[in-house]
RNA sequence: GGGGGGUUACCGAAGCGGUCAAACGGGUCAGACUGUAAAUCUGAUGGCUCUGCCUUCGCAGGUUCGAAUCCUGCACCCCCCA
């Protein structure tokens, strides 16, 4: 199985500019592939996978991959897709976006592998140099407006201008976006022969604006590759929660928080998400559609699409730390943990601190803790829910309204880890 | 300006002198079931030092042994006639 006809059996290929001859092109010689990623923050997110895996996958099969960060472009804003014209980034924003996407491209991308390294590289390096006269006479000589306008970018901002399809209409400056992006490519090509461009389907005008302009200012013939946007199967995108994105940085969306997006994919989402996103290969994926099939309850796919997108992304580390976060969160008794991995698994569980005395004096009963912590509104709601059999004290059931709390029931060195219900938990730490 | 109706707990809505911390529905919380799904079922849902006590039915007074329920005034809302 030729690397492009996988791309193809996982759905990863949308469109591409040489349907016929693009298998043989690739089999042909190691190529040299690109794709940009925006930096409109210092952390990418699930929406970004796609292109990173898209990248390493080039990469295994023995070509050369060179991640762009749109220093540049994101400081215009691309067009594409959106509604309104975008607040600009600033300078240094941009800068300590990139720095953060960096480091997390390692996961993903190998820039140490001798002729196939991995490139990441920041087009304001090469933009920021042009002068205005300068490019308009190099390049924009080289894009006839009449062709700029039919693309769909942007044809649905400037609609039809009537009552029915207005427009909202877009700047000069989101208009010549197009324009840095289809010199990337000719850039990319002269400092590196990098041949083919690959992005979202949403790229595809701007992907063919950058071959465009190669014919026209290089003669040479590159080649374009889009894959398909990955959409849930209600048509929302993949990757929003309602508490926002999932992000690939611990710091904004922990291991634990990451493996349980992926844990509660949908029946219907699972398969492209596992196919798309990760390397198991087909024998195993249509096993595991197998078992999806006879018996969806048993929820393999979830769990090795948790585990592998976690491991890609946070590393064995990581996903060992949800992997544990989960086994707790779930209702494994807690016991024998200290007080960092305490920390780490409830990271984003709320704590209050208490005074240790009141352990020894015997004075803090459990429907004190529930409602010190925050999880009963009153003592009598706390009480109703330990009658209720709805309160756990380090995942250990509590019957008894007047069970008094001491040493003995601190989870680590100075935490109690304390549950109502299902999944509402709360920390107390005595300090 | 005149006449009528309304204001109840998180929301909607009963109650119209005692048995009212207040029916019922929704929501919420807990439990069971389950696939960490959906649905369903059960219980709970003012506070507390909890077999009892305290504070609630727009606000302030009053009648009564006793008021969410009756009376007076005030505030806000709705409708009808000018």
């Amino acid at each position: 199985m030729t690397f492009l006809s996988d791309l193809r059996w996982r759905g990863l290929v949308h469109q591409t500019t040489d349907d016929a001859g693009l298998e043989i092109w690739l089999e042909d010689k190691p190529r040299i592939v690109y794709a940009g990623f925006d930096p409109t923050a210092d952390s990418l997110h699930v929406g970004h996978m796609l292109g990173l895996v898209v990248l390493r996958r080039f990469q295994k099969a023995g070509h050369k991959p060179i991640a762009v960060v749109g220093g540049a472009t994101g400081m215009i804003g691309d067009p594409t897709g959106k509604s309104d014209e975008r607040n600009l980034l600033s300078k240094e924003d941009l800068e300590k976006n990139v720095v953060g996407i960096a480091e997390q491209m390692r996961s993903f991308l190998d820039f140490d592998a001798g002729d196939c390294s991995a490139e990441l590289v920041n087009n304001l390096d090469w933009t920021a140099q042009w002068t205005y006269l300068d490019f308009l006479r190099d390049v924009g000589k080289n894009f006839p407006v009449n062709v700029m306008l039919a693309k769909d970018s942007v044809k649905s901002r400037l609609g039809r201008g009537d009552d029915s399809s207005p427009g909202d209409g877009m700047s000069y400056t989101e208009f010549s976006y197009m324009l840095l992006q289809a010199f990337d490519f000719v850039h990319l090509y002269d400092k590196f022969g990098c041949e083919i461009q690959a992005g979202g389907s949403d790229q595809w005008g701007n992907i063919t604006a950058g071959i465009d302009l190669a014919r026209r200012m290089r003669s040479v013939q590159l080649v374009g590759m889009t894959w398909p946007l990955l959409t849930k199967g209600d048509g929302a995108k993949m990757g929003k929660t309602e508490s926002g994105a999932v992000w690939l940085s611990a710091e904004r969306t922990s291991p634990y928080q990451f493996y349980q997006y992926w844990f509660n994919a949908d029946d219907v989402d699972v398969g492209d998400c596992l196919r798309m996103l990760t390397e198991l290969d087909q024998e195993e994926i249509s096993s595991l559609d197998d078992v999806r099939q006879s018996n969806a309850g048993q929820r393999d796919s979830q769990r090795r699409l948790a585990e592998e997108l976690t491991k890609l992304v946070h590393g064995e580390e990581g996903l060992q730390s949800a992997e544990r976060a989960t086994q707790i969160f779930f209702g494994a008794e807690i016991a024998d943990l200290n007080d960092k991995q305490l920390g780490q698994i409830f990271a984003d569980v709320p704590a209050k601190e208490i005074s240790r005395s009141r352990l020894s004096d015997g004075s803090l009963t459990v429907v004190d803790a529930l409602v010190e912590a925050g999880l009963a509104k009153s003592k009598g709601d706390a009480r109703r829910t330990v009658q209720q059999g709805g309160a756990y004290v380090n995942n250990r059931r509590i019957e008894e309204i007047d069970t008094a709390l001491t040493e003995k029931n601190l989870a680590s060195e100075s935490v109690m880890v304390l549950r109502s219900g299902k999944k509402k938990y709360a920390l107390l730490r005595f300090k």
